[in-house]
DNA sequence: CCCCTTTCGTGAAACCTTTCAGTGGGTTGG
DNA sequence: CCAACCCACTGAAAGGTTTCACGAAAGGGG
């Protein structure tokens, strides 16, 4: 910036000017210093202005995989926040490892970002709290939190609920739940409201549950063919997964097996990813509102960071939404018997 | 820094030693200041070492699609190379769109990056041209570069005939290709290296290019539909789709006709993402070493920047491996007219 | 006991920007 | 004609770290 200065005639500060605030230079002064800049070939450095002004103007995004689309959607709608507020994201990659959650954190700290943006592995850890303490806000994505914090979730109860709904309003009364483990909190809450669900509806119905141990196609294989052994009279006639990849892999199982989807066994998925609707019978999902989320994420971090004042902590949860495709089709009643068993 | 130097009672410099070089500081001073780092709760300030150092220890990473598996692959590769030379990672999507890029890059040197690795949208631009100019170091990924850069790519046009002989092998004399638009390098060559293949086996086999809009699933279910419409006598018994998308998309399109894979037609991919081992059949495809690709990125990048004198440029190219799977097992000779026509 | 090394530490400069009080013209109003 | 004011620009301080030339003390050898 001396060497534009002194090419341009002028002083640093006016230099300074000229890139901040525009306005308040001269438009002749203004194009000198910008022709310098130009024929000095001048590229700010960021790491002195973020020295300056104490932080940086970059969002810390922490997410649990970023292979999963859920995930990639999330970051999308964040990024689109930042960019119209005039902030960068740097996305980075738990692998639902504490440890690299922890490194991350630390990064984060020590390059005085604006924010953090988490889906932290565990509950919200000692680590999070010692970045606030230490003045970084942070909100948390897909988890919710107490009312001191912000933080922005997807309501898995009411998830669970409307797909098993969904699968009663079509008249089946022998359904089965695929997804683990259990221990996840995103599996268990969703079996929580599609138990809920089922009993609303009066007893009528049935839900076998089929714990996996990972959410992975692979693991849906092997649930579809669990199902399949079971002999067609007993056999559930629909299946709720608790995510997409394991309702492909029901779904290949079923193509094997030579099942009809829907008419032998309907499927439902969870979460609605690309390859939900792409699938050979497109699968009906449960849709979360992805890049709402990271957007809304955004938008509660960057009014906490800039209006500490006014600012007041909330706790956004939004609802899912069922999205209705073949693999639900109306079961074809001949094949299934009927709605009386148990 | 300061108040921490006070409160151990020793001067700046120590507490700098203690950070960088603990060995040149006697045991007893360091605890004294490791203890007063803890008990303030210091924590560096990145930002301010890295203006001091004049360049940030982040390599930039440019790619072309993070949804894509191709690109998160070679990211985890460049990941754990960047970690063992203790830098991190920054990635950042182009969404193959110029505009973005160039923003990418402008920030990426506003930074003053530790360099830039980069799949570019078109051929390696002006801008990256400045970039280089400007001091920063460049490495292409999945583009071949001039002799004066590293660069680190796939050789497709090798993908591409291994595909074509591996289904030449098995019989089949009338094959598919599906991809698109051409206007890609990937598949352009990609169709180059499968006519290569075939013009050395002899004229004896035919290739039906179908070009599509996109490299999608949807698209690839388009070619599939168009394949099934073609009477048995003269159809393609062997697809080879430019990517796994296209190929699950053809896939699925079989299922759904009731053509058998690989009896009534074969099917070879590329990329051999996840989801091609997972598919209703498991796929055969061509699979990129991309972990490696992103390592070995990582690393020729490391050296360029902390070996400038001894350092000299590399282009490496990677050969492509076939993964056999089910989608293309031995054609059944029955159901296929027998290896005449044309 | 003195000189020479080695070991530990010190303190100030340098890195590059932003900000803000201040300067020196020119203009306006009385 | 002077005071008040505005505008465009200036110059220096501040922000937190690393580095490096130096000093002081301690240890070793003759």
């Amino acid at each position: 910036m001396v060497d534009v200065a002194a090419h341009a005639g002028v002083s640093l500060g006016t230099v300074s000017n000229v890139l901040n605030r525009p306005d308040r230079v001269a438009p002749a002064t203004r194009a000198r210093v910008l022709k310098a800049i130009e024929e000095l070939g001048f590229v700010r450095n960021e790491a002195a202005r973020q020295l300056r002004a104490g932080r940086s103007r970059t969002i810390g995004l922490v997410v649990l995989d970023v292979g999963n689309p859920f995930f990639t959607d999330i970051a999308a709608g964040v990024e689109q926040a930042a960019e119209d507020a005039g902030l960068s994201v740097v996305l980075c990659n738990s692998n639902q490892d504490r440890a690299r959650e922890l490194r991350h954190l630390s990064s984060f700290q020590e390059q005085r970002v604006f924010g953090v943006l988490i889906t932290p592995v565990g509950p919200a850890s000692r680590r999070i709290q010692r970045l606030r303490e230490g003045g970084t806000s942070v909100v948390l994505v897909d988890r919710a939190s107490g009312r001191h914090h912000c933080s922005v979730s997807v309501d898995d109860q009411v998830g669970g609920a409307v797909a098993i709904e969904h699968l009663l309003a079509l008249g089946h009364r022998r359904i089965a739940f695929v997804g683990g483990p259990t221990s996840l909190r995103q599996v268990s809450e969703r079996l929580d409201g599609a138990r809920a669900a089922l009993e609303d509806a009066g007893g009528g119905a049935r839900l076998t549950v089929l714990e996996t141990a990972a959410m992975t196609v692979a693991c849906g294989r092997e649930a579809g063919a669990q199902l399949a052994r079971t002999a067609a009279r007993t056999r559930s006639t629909a299946v709720f997964c608790a995510n997409d990849l394991l309702a492909l892999g029901v779904l290949q199982e079923m193509t094997r097996k030579e099942l009809r989807v829907p008419q032998d066994m309907a499927i439902v998925g969870y979460d609605d990813i690309d390859f939900a609707a792409a699938a050979a019978v497109p699968l009906t999902s449960v849709r979360q509102p992805r890049a709402q989320l990271g957007r809304s994420a955004a938008e509660l971090l960057i009014d906490e960071v800039r209006n500490p004042n006014s600012h007041d902590h909330r706790q956004l949860v939004f609802e899912p939404e069922l999205v209705m495709r073949e693999s639900t089709g109306r079961p074809d009643r001949e094949s299934r018997p009927s709605a009386t068993a148990q």
